[in-house]
DNA sequence: TATGAATGAGTCTTCATTCAT
DNA sequence: GATGAATGAAGACTCATTCAT
């Protein structure tokens, strides 16, 4: 492997392992097995680095996220809506740690926020996505008429995004069994709702 | 003002403005007017004035759901459901940062992930009283009994805390009127299922 | 027991627990069982603290130093020798903290060492008394004429001090009888000479 | 001169010229004319610092000691002695402050003691040295029989020791002549014994 | 006299980044 | 491109001392 993607790698293991405040450039440059100083020959700064280890985890997301369009009308609505669960958790676990980071280092969020805008790329984003998708569905009468969509996609990816949340923050890893169930409870919940 | 009150609330405040990384006992007695020397003689250390100001936050939200059980049976399951969504977002709101916080700095963590079992207070402990509230009123016939009910909870305030968490990624403050509307959608969706 | 002397004891005890790099007003004032404060109300001065302190220690080793003038030509020059001997290594294993401060703290030796002289009470002036009273023993015939009396003295004390040194560095305290074997030995040694 | 041995040298200047406790590591650095990070690229602590000038100055000593078991029955006992009290001198001379911060700070001391345990390299170790190499010549018939060679070590370099330590205290350099008296006085009283 | 909160100068240590080799 | 020693700014925390009560 090249050592540029070496320390792409390196860089997004000492972050899962040690959190950001002790991700320093000099335990990725171990973990990567080369010298500080070739850190800043592949990327700027660190804050560059970051930037690329976000996009690599963003990666996969995406592509789920961009298939969802043509499964309009294809499949149950629930299967679809499972991919994007899954999707979603995979994501959500694999990326918390950065996340949770723009709001620690302030700066790196303004400067984020700017360049998400211009891309159109944020993490509001993908619940976009798929409201626009339920709205197409809508449209082929398979959801309910009277939903406001964007609610539906607060609901899935909200209760995805804080599953992922919780889980870290327990430090435990979800047996495959248990992450289906989660998936399949919350699905199961919203296609019918709360009311008897 | 004590002047401990006064540390508390310029921690908060240089918290947020700020975020976590750049805030520093030089600043926060800056803002609280005094020695930083003065921070040590109020609280242990840095970390042990976070856990003081988290503990604030927690407070408002707390006391909404240890309402909770009391409501069962009474008003409308949306109306109860309406109250907990709105002080999820205030607390979300205003905690969002320090939550982050804990994938940041792991060790805080891991000495939080403790102290929070011990207690059972952890950040999940608040989808459990939804949830046992909501089992109640399943009990009561008013809420449709084939639904995992945690899986309702996990929603609603999972819907909340990804909201909370866009905002902030926005650095937008929300308008009274759009977040009554938010939480009035959410509910609509939540309560009637996706399915027509 | 009033509170200067509370204070006293306590510095000592401190120091002598925790070294002195570790003494600090807080803790001397804890054990003490009053505030910083009234620490300012009987000394100047952590210094002023410590110097009266020293002179505490210093009483008991200078009484049996006093007395040796009154012994020449009575009991063995074994025998007082031995009380000396005695009295050194119980003041030297008191006093050794305090007496290494005054190389890690060259302030406080510079202005101890012109009060010290000004007043003729160096730690060398046991070994100034000590050659007296050898002196005069001499004269009297108990002592080899040959010798540097001087060298005797710096003999006895400095392997005295060294001892103390040695046990405070090993952290053990020496039983009676060890002691007493010690000082046998030593002056075994001197009393008769190396060669055969 | 490499950095890392300016740094060495700097450190001892420091530490003989200021004390311990005003030795920083600013002042250090100034005195190597290089950044305080520096310090900690070639040491992993102060104290790891530390550590390093000590051993560098019991280096001259050591390499006397250890000819000292070869010595046996060369030369005259007095020669021997002559070499071995001019090497203690010298080096309780250079380390007289680091030997004193020992009691100064007793984390260090308790650190430090562990590790001389496990090298039997303590300062008590030098009596030992010599104890033996007497023990040898007592066989040989050229010291005394009746005598405890252990005591005999602790009043030479006892003597050594304490006389280091006056000098030190009273802010004095002796010239060459001065110290060669003390030796060869101390070394008369030692051989030849107190009694008439 | 006793207090103890407030002080602020000072300490060790960390770390992203640079640059000569 | 790769290195790693050097940097220096910045951070959390300590502590003797003061002073209003």
């Amino acid at each position: 492997m090249e050592l540029r993607d070496r320390i792409l790698n390196a860089a997004e293991q000492v972050i899962r392992t040690n959190g950001l405040s002790k991700t320093t450039t000099k335990e990725i440059a171990r973990i990567a097995d080369c010298s500080e100083g070739s850190l800043y020959n592949h990327f700027q700064s660190k804050e560059d680095l970051y930037i690329h280890v976000m996009k690599g985890q963003l990666q996969g997301y995406l592509a789920v996220l961009f298939k969802l369009p043509g499964r309009k009308g294809t499949r149950t609505v629930k299967e679809n809506l499972e991919e994007v669960a899954n999707a979603a958790l995979d994501y959500f676990h694999l990326s918390i740690v950065m996340t949770a980071s723009m709001f620690t280092e302030p700066n790196f969020l303004a400067r984020r926020r700017q360049e998400f805008e211009q891309r159109n790329e944020g993490p509001h984003r993908s619940n976009e996505i798929v409201t626009v998708y339920l709205l197409a569905e809508q449209k082929l009468g398979r959801v309910n008429a009277d939903l406001n969509t964007r609610s539906v996609a607060d609901l899935l990816l909200g209760a995805c995004f804080q599953h992922a949340f919780h889980l870290q923050f327990l430090g435990e890893d979800e047996p495959e069994a248990a992450r289906k169930q989660f998936v399949e409870n919350v699905l199961q919940a919203l296609l019918h709702g709360l009311l008897p």
